[in-house]
DNA sequence: TTTCATTCGTTAACCGGTACACGATTTAGG
DNA sequence: CCTAAATCGTGTACCGGTTAACGAATGAAA
């Protein structure tokens, strides 16, 4: 019933689709692209850095992690000075990918939002900060006041 | 890098978690509510059917039906004039689910859109048809001319 | 009537995501 | 110094999603 949530159900599925076969042109699985851009800003993090950073969990990223060093795009080592870390480092296959997939990535954001006028676009960007906004506050407050209007 | 698909992907997932802890509080899974909510229209379908309403694969129904058949919430019948087919049926505990979580999703509907005007939420579900038919039409034509202007 | 293709649901294997428990390593306190 | 707490990566188990393969049942054509 809700109209938004439904609609952006719909999208998000349409739009992920694309995203995937986008990414996949390239042997990459959905989701590896933003570890990979991660790493593409600097070498060298630990998995719970990467974690943090894509807002997902470290054994995600571990797991993620695993998948992408069997298919060569980076190596994992141990810290010297701290040996619970585990740095993960680009391979050349894995520095090789950039430029391609960032270039996909841009045409996707081009094609998807090419019936949109800049202002659709800016006012789109707008709602779409509330919204998370909204959500996260809603995720951060597990107080059950969820009936009552005022703080 | 791209604006909408970066702010896309963290409100989505900001969102996905408040969905979750909503439908968690009655004892459900992301995704069973739409599998019930078809239910909820009409019972006695079949898994593709429902696959097909939901927009997601065969399998994945399958699955999650098992689970809620295990969880209670309803059973699975052959048909008697074809032997291939399996309906899906409510039980009371599937049917008395309807109300608490159609109300809950108004409720996060609510909220998640409580910052935005009228006007604001109305360029918004416009944006996100555009967008939808845009990754649709995207899916839809594996033809690779994505560097080419026109058809 | 008897094949043969179609249409089902199911299973298995994979990926991304989560929470939880475990073991190893640092680090801080006594 | 030595023990206890905090930190970190990993393994396991689960859920939602996918594709590919399989087996059973139906329906149509020969």
């Amino acid at each position: 019933m809700p109209e938004f949530l439904d609609l952006h159900g719909k999208m998000s599925k349409a739009l992920r689709a694309a995203a995937e076969t986008a990414v996949r042109r390239h042997g990459l699985h959905l989701g590896q692209d933003h570890l990979l851009a991660v790493l593409w800003r600097q070498d060298g993090r630990t998995p719970g850095e990467v974690a943090a950073m894509l807002n997902v969990t470290t054994p995600n990223v571990v797991k993620a992690a695993t998948r992408m060093a069997v298919a060569g795009l980076l190596t994992r080592r141990r810290d010297d000075r701290d040996n619970r870390l585990v740095r993960l480092w680009l391979t050349d296959a894995g520095r090789a990918l950039q430029a391609p997939i960032e270039k996909e990535r841009r045409l996707l954001e081009e094609q998807v939002t090419a019936d949109l006028t800049e202002a659709e676009r800016e006012h789109l960007l707008s709602a779409l900060t509330k919204i998370h906004r909204s959500a996260t506050a809603l995720r951060d407050a597990p107080v059950d006041q969820r009936n009552s209007a005022i703080t």
